[in-house]
DNA sequence: AAAACATATGAGCAATTATTCATATGTTTG
DNA sequence: CAAACATATGAATAATTGCTCATATGTTTT
């Protein structure tokens, strides 16, 4: 009937009823990050999700393009990669300057190449 | 009618026909990683791009927890935890080893911590 | 071996998402 | 300022996803 985690400072048993391993379930909600931050953290993966996304990046790694561009290289609709760039931007990670009629993409930040060259160093593993 | 790209050695015009900058187009095809990577990158974030996982994730920081403590800390359904549990085992972000009834799942390697590290920089930033 | 417990999994459903199509916004050129 | 060009965006749709419920698998206890 009631949600809580009980705290009883018992043995090691577990899961056979609402009385969990309270030490750990304790600790753990101790050090969870709060509620937003979270979100924050997933969505960010989310916009590395995605295998249009991530040709994206990769593409921008090699030089900031204008979205046309991007479009040809990855053989795609302009429309699409204007969507897809729109997300990329909401999470940071790209941004755009205007050159007369273009608007050129670029990396926002060194992050972007760290945390992909951290899940490449983890898929190759 | 044909979608393969055209090189000429022009200048800097672009997107007003097929012919788009054709250096970078070909700089960021050569460098572009093969499909599969492609692939496997977009999957191992995307296991990363939930809050659910996320929350997981963290609390497997603190220590190596049995399924049911995720559903009592996270207060989720064991089948929930189960599932998310199954798409982090595929993307090899946690294991599991059985102790008795139970199987107690962890951090499979350093790279989750790091990635998550970096997710975090990039957000706080 | 039966009962209890811990976890895994398939089917179903609601919510999210990636793309397309049509069109709007904004810039440059004649 | 009109036409052409580059990009952005809303609506629609098909595919994917996260959770629930029911049940299956595997372990321990009696």
């Amino acid at each position: 009937m009631d949600n809580e985690v009980k705290m009883m400072p018992h043995g090691i048993e577990c899961c056979d009823e609402e009385e969990v391993h309270a030490d750990k379930v304790q600790l753990v909600n101790e050090q969870m990050p709060p509620e937003d931050r979270l979100y924050d953290l997933a969505e960010l993966f989310k916009a590395f999700g995605d295998t249009t996304r991530i040709r994206i990046l990769f593409a921008l790694f090699e030089a900031d393009i204008c979205v046309c561009d991007l479009a040809a290289t990855l053989n795609m609709t302009q429309s699409a990669i204007s969507h897809q760039l729109r997300l990329l931007k909401q999470a940071r990670l790209v941004s755009g300057r205007r050159e007369g009629k273009q608007i050129i993409y670029y990396l926002a930040d060194d992050h972007v190449r760290t945390i992909i060259e951290k899940g490449m160093e983890h898929i190759l593993e």
